[in-house]
RNA sequence: GGGGGAUUAGCUCAGUUGGUUAGAGCGCUUGCAUGACACGCAAGAGGUCGUUGGUUCGAAUCCAAUAUCUCCCA
């Protein structure tokens, strides 16, 4: 056994144990195979990304589960991966590139992509070191990435099949186009924001009437060249006249049809539309039902083009508006211009705006919707906390076909390809394979690569070697699938959460048209979904490196230690409430591990060590007849912790759960175990040390999951298991399971004593109070005199060295009656201080009147609620009796404070 | 426009089916080198639980309105 230090110093301990858990393959399943299993898919952090405080509370929820697992003696599996992130990676690469005066297109498709492998190799990876710095349990030898070649396989598999089950089509469609990206992007890629924009109301002349003209909104005057009509609705009285029609467009000058739709909102604007199908999803729809032509007038760049006209030909989008629109005023066409606020979507990624574009892509309508619905709602999967659930089903019950196709090079090339020189429309010619035609040399594959989702949402199963039989079985997806908790943030609950249940309902399991409640239990991916808030600064913004409001989480570990970011994290993360983060928290974790610390190294220092080896072996140190309250106290209230958190920890109430621990360990441990055992005779004191040790063995494990480093450090310091052995093969139990044990070596708990011990610690307070109300706070010689009823006086006798010792005094003494000095009323009877002289009777006075007039008020509620028969009636008995008990006790300490006041003679 | 969430001490937040005197940490005030811990110990100040109604013997808690903030969807 070696001496504890002074101070706890994590950086040597972290590292010393993380390194002997990876030499043990600790964080591997064990191989007992009866053994129940649970596992956990980590969220795919990007593969070139770095650790965020979002990662710290994420992964720190997922160690803190699989760690429970493993000590509960479960086959635990966490496997950890990183996806590709196809935007980010290729914009960060093409970065380089330009540094270098390259694009892409300069390289070509395989040079780009080779690039882009050197550089994930080279940038990627750091965020696992991070992990570990953490100290997350993953099964490292696991470790999955997107593009690895069965991985690979496994989502052209998906599409192939897919393809085959006809829920993927190719087809010509309004997308979302990123100009910076020079992409399409899903729907959920889009985020709309509130912008302050005009509205350009301006005038068309109609041709068959010249003179006339008719009134159209707009907030996009740069699109105006590509309009091919002016739409009214069909209800319109205001222009029913004009349907069938014509007006001038102004620029480039051409008739175009004035027609009526139903979609055209009348009470927008001036109720009538121009029609742009090329550049509007609406109007696209409204172009295809007229059978309207299409002008594109806006490249992929957002850049005007010819069919803009010269004038525009070559202007960036956001200047042809202003052009736009000063040409109409000078054409006299421009009626006014107003203030419009309306919401403008922005490319998720890149953070520029999205351009409504047609474009040929490929679409994926999604499978099993209705089940992956049922699966929820019928609680198969549960939802953590539950509400996400309306948020899942409310986009289940919209869903709109999934782009997933992307205009990139760095992912998964779609498995399609062309025959040369040959009509696409024709099935014929074309071949959708994993492995591709067998003549390659007249094929032509097509460009682009699957949206990064499509990729990860296969995850729970292809990173356990799906669709490859033989990967499947050496990675035992029979046993580890379906997964046991998902814990990831609600944002992507979309993205990912939904998708993945799809895709596992589709997959896990022969195809098949619907489903019956069995298949979906055996084929969902997870059982649970623990929904993380998200972590924003001290003025509830959210993180960001822009903003640089985000803490490394690295100098965190440095300057806390790991044990005290995780311990603090957990503690301020409420469930399912967004986390206003604040350093203070994580210096409150590393407080609270050196609170650990040091009890520890109290224990050793105030006596030997002895036999730690089991909860048995503790408890045959003990002797019954050398148990006092205080014993029966600390360990009745750590069965009550064992099971508090137990159950706190089962229903995800993490933040919960570190309070339980912290107020059982530092209120009632150390506050007062701790302190209360230093007056021990010395008979008592062998019996006192397997007390204190069997509370630290049960806390290190209760607390090993939020603090796995330092747990295990006290864990074989104070010699709980052997060298060999690590704190996760061990079990904090449960209440029963201990108090079982200690009934089999002769330890039978009082409850009651709980009591006791609550009398003596606010008998302990309020002398304490009265002796700092006098300034002598810091003296122990103080003579206490008290009144007491025979049964006080009793427990006073059978607790004085402990009183005196806690409360600061050199003597108790019982006696009939005193006058005129300063009294506390406690659960022990009346205690007075012996400096009557010295004492200011007036303060005094005021004081206790301060006192009474309190009292006098609960004593007044607690009477009228008495007094009440619909509350004597209908309130349950323990209610009535405290109440009763409280109105007893408070009449009883008033009377004795009248009797005070009473003794004052002047 | 639709939906979710929040509103409790100076700050950050607990408060689990309504029930005994509404809690914690930080911060603040005062005192303290006490058989481990100043990353500590002790004592204390500080709250009309956003507002208004309602249900109930009883409301921070349930219901309805309302205000403010926030997120998501359209």
């Amino acid at each position: 056994m070696t001496a504890i230090p002074k101070a706890y110093e994590p950086a040597a301990s972290e590292s010393k144990w993380y390194s002997r858990w990876l030499e043990s393959g600790c964080f591997l399943p064990g191989s007992d195979s009866n053994a129940e299993t649970y596992s956990i898919v980590i969220p795919p952090p990007n593969v070139t990304g770095v650790l965020t405080m979002g990662h710290v509370l994420n992964n720190t929820i997922q160690d803190i589960l699989i760690r429970r697992a493993r000590q509960a003696g479960k086959r635990a599996l966490w496997i950890p991966g990183t996806d590709h992130a196809g935007i980010a990676t290729q914009t960060k690469v093409e970065k380089e590139l330009r540094q270098e005066g390259l694009t892409r297109h300069d390289l070509g498709r395989e040079k780009f992509v080779e690039k882009a492998c050197e550089w994930r190799d080279t940038h990627g990876g750091i965020i696992f070191e991070q992990l570990k710095r953490l100290g997350a349990s993953c099964a490292w030898e696991r470790n999955v990435h997107t593009l690895d070649e069965g991985y690979k396989n496994a989502v052209l598999h998906t599409f192939v099949e897919l393809y085959k089950r006809g829920y993927i089509y190719r087809g010509l469609r309004m997308v979302n186009w990123c100009p910076a990206s020079l992409t399409a992007l899903s729907d959920e890629e889009v985020i709309m924001k509130p912008c302050k924009s005009h509205l350009y109301k301006m005038r068309y002349e109609i041709a068959e009437e010249p003179g006339q003209y008719i009134e159209i909104a707009t907030t996009r005057p740069e699109t105006l060249m590509g309009d091919t009509a002016v739409a009214v609705n069909p209800e319109d009285e205001r222009y029913k006249h004009l349907v069938g029609k014509h007006c001038w467009r102004p620029f480039p000058r051409a008739q175009i049809p004035i027609i009526a739709d139903a979609a055209v909102e009348k009470d927008f604007g001036t109720g009538a539309l121009k029609v742009t199908p090329a550049h509007d999803p609406a109007d696209f729809e409204i172009g295809k039902r007229h059978d309207l032509p299409t002008i594109e007038v806006i490249d992929e760049h957002g850049i005007l083009n010819e069919n803009a006209g010269e004038d525009f030909a070559g202007m960036d989008r956001a200047k042809a508006r202003k052009v736009a629109a000063k040409k109409l005023e000078e054409l006299g066409l421009l009626i006014a211009t107003e203030d419009h606020d309306n919401n403008v979507g922005f490319s998720e990624r890149a953070d520029v705006l999205v351009e409504p574009r047609l474009s040929e892509q490929w679409f994926l309508r999604y499978p099993k919707v209705e089940e992956s619905k049922d699966a929820v709602k019928e609680a198969m999967i549960r939802f953590w906390p539950k509400r996400w659930e309306k948020t899942y089903l409310h986009w289940l019950n919209n869903i709109q076909d999934w782009c997933i196709s992307r205009q990139l090079w760095w992912g998964h090339r779609i498995p399609v390809w062309y025959r040369k020189d040959a009509d696409r429309n024709d099935p014929q010619n074309i071949h959708v394979s994993v492995e591709g035609p067998t003549d390659p040399e007249n094929w032509e594959q097509d460009e682009d690569v699957l949206d990064t989702w499509f990729s990860s949402w296969i995850w729970p199963f292809a990173t356990m070697g799906w669709p490859n039989e033989e990967a499947m079985q050496t990675h035992e997806l029979s046993k580890f699938y379906p997964t046991s908790d998902l814990v990831t943030g609600p944002d992507i609950i979309f993205f990912w959460v939904s998708r993945m249940i799809m895709a596992g309902l589709e997959f896990m399991g022969p195809e098949k048209e619907t489903l019956t409640p069995e298949d979906i239990q055996a084929r969902m991916p997870f059982k649970n979904v623990y929904f993380t808030g998200i972590i924003r600064d001290i003025q509830g913004r959210k993180m960001s490196k822009s903003l640089g409001n985000s803490p490394d989480p690295l100098d965190l570990i440095a300057k806390y230690g790991a044990d005290g970011l995780r311990f603090g994290i957990m503690s301020i993360a409420p469930q399912g409430q967004d986390i206003l983060f604040n350093e203070d928290c994580v210096a409150q974790g590393r407080n609270f591990c050196n609170k650990l610390w040091n009890a520890c190294r109290f224990r050793q220092m105030s006596g030997e060590m002895a036999d730690n080896s089991s909860i048995e072996a503790i408890a045959k140190r003990m002797d019954a007849k050398f148990f006092d309250e205080d014993d029966h106290a600390i360990l009745g209230q750590l069965t009550q912790t064992l099971d508090a958190v137990n159950k706190q920890l089962n229903e995800y109430a993490f933040s919960m759960a570190t309070q339980t621990l912290y107020n059982f360990f530092w209120g009632d441990f150390c506050d007062w175990y701790l302190e209360v055992s230093k007056t021990k005779s010395p008979e008592h004191k062998a019996t006192s040390f397997a007390v204190q040790d069997l509370v630290i063995r049960q806390l290190l494990l209760m607390l090993h999951p939020f603090t796995p480093f330092i747990t295990e450090e006290l864990w074989h310091l104070l010699g709980y298991g052997p060298e060999d052995s690590f704190i996760q093969n061990a079990s904090p139990g449960t209440a029963e399971g201990l108090s079982t044990a200690l009934n089999t070596c002769g330890i039978t708990l009082k409850p009651e004593a709980l009591t006791t011990v609550e009398k003596l610690r606010e008998c302990v307070s309020k002398l304490r109070a009265i002796k700092a109300q006098y300034n002598l706070g810091a003296k122990k010689d103080i003579n206490f005199f008290y009144t007491a009823d025979e049964a006080d006086h009793a427990c006073i006798s059978a607790h004085t060295e402990k009183l005196k010792s806690m409360a600061g005094a050199a003597s108790l003494t019982r006696t009939d009656d005193v006058k005129e000095a300063p009294a506390s009323i406690t659960p022990l009877g009346t205690f007075y201080i012996d400096l009557a002289s010295a004492v200011d009777i007036e303060a005094e006075k005021t004081r206790l009147n301060k006192e009474l007039e309190k009292l006098k008020g609960l004593i007044l509620s607690a009477q009228k609620k008495l007094e009440n028969k619909s509350f004597t009636d209908k309130a349950p008995e323990q209610v009535i009796a405290g109440v009763q008990k409280q109105l007893d006790e408070n009449k009883a300490k008033s009377e004795e404070i009248i009797k005070l006041l009473g003794s004052f003679t002047s």
